[in-house]
DNA sequence: CGACTTTGACCGGCGC
DNA sequence: GCGCCGGTCAAAGTCG
């Protein structure tokens, strides 16, 4: 009796290693596919060919220096991404605890989706923007460009979470994006057949492993 | 009536 | 110089 709880117990220790090893590997993945993710939309929004140097990806200040016309990059420029449930909803309205105007809209060339452009409503002084469009891969995904820095506080506390938009804070939330994520990797690695050749290839190694463990 | 949205026109940068 | 494209303007419409 006393052997069965202890080789019980010994499993479950292995069970929770082996989790907290697949756990790891999971977090480092996604991870991995929310940067191909981020890279992606910054190619979808802007085209490769004529990208602006105020779009580039945020936090990358290298190559300020001036050279002749070139923009500074990246001054105040903050990627947001949005996951929307539905994805015919075409009122891209983003709550983040600002007041926005809306004035104009336009559909940008490598995007069939229309880009909305809004200016921060509540200082005439306020020089922020912020661009809303849909991702051109996942109309579910909203990508919010915003430029400058508000001059002001916010209006409201906390966004409003709308049925339209919502922001990823709550885990249950988190959960159901992590959930889409998953689901889509797993579609595109089903489609590769050397993924599924590793995939047997690591399966039959991991099994050969726990067997000599 | 004021605030906001819609939408066509316009402007400036860029490539050819 | 011309055309394309993204960004902005502004008049008209809508809503509370």
């Amino acid at each position: 009796m006393n052997d069965d709880l202890n080789q019980m117990s010994l499993e479950n220790k292995k069970l929770r290693e082996m989790l907290t090893v697949v756990w790891n590997k999971n977090n480092t993945l996604q991870n991995h596919v929310n940067k191909l993710m981020q890279d992606n939309d910054v190619l979808s929004l802007t085209n490769p060919n004529k990208r602006k140097f105020t779009e580039c990806e945020e936090g990358n200040t290298s190559g300020s220096t001036d050279r002749g016309s070139l923009k500074r990059p990246n001054e105040g420029v903050m990627r947001v991404y949005r996951r929307i449930d539905d994805p015919s909803d075409k009122s891209m309205v983003v709550k983040d605890g600002y007041q926005w105007r809306k004035y104009g809209q336009k559909v940008t060339r490598d995007n069939p989706s229309p880009r909305a452009y809004y200016k921060c409503s509540f200082s005439p002084s306020c020089p922020v923007k912020k661009k809303v469009q849909r991702s051109v891969d996942d109309p579910r995904l909203l990508v919010v460009i915003y430029e400058g820095e508000h001059n002001h506080e916010r209006m409201e506390k906390e966004p409003e979470i709308e049925s339209s938009s919502k922001r990823l804070n709550s885990p249950m939330e988190v959960l159901k994006f992590d959930d889409v994520l998953v689901e889509q990797m797993a579609d595109s690695l089903r489609r590769n057949p050397d993924f599924i050749e590793d995939l047997a290839d690591a399966i039959s190694s991991n099994i050969l492993e726990c067997d000599l463990f």
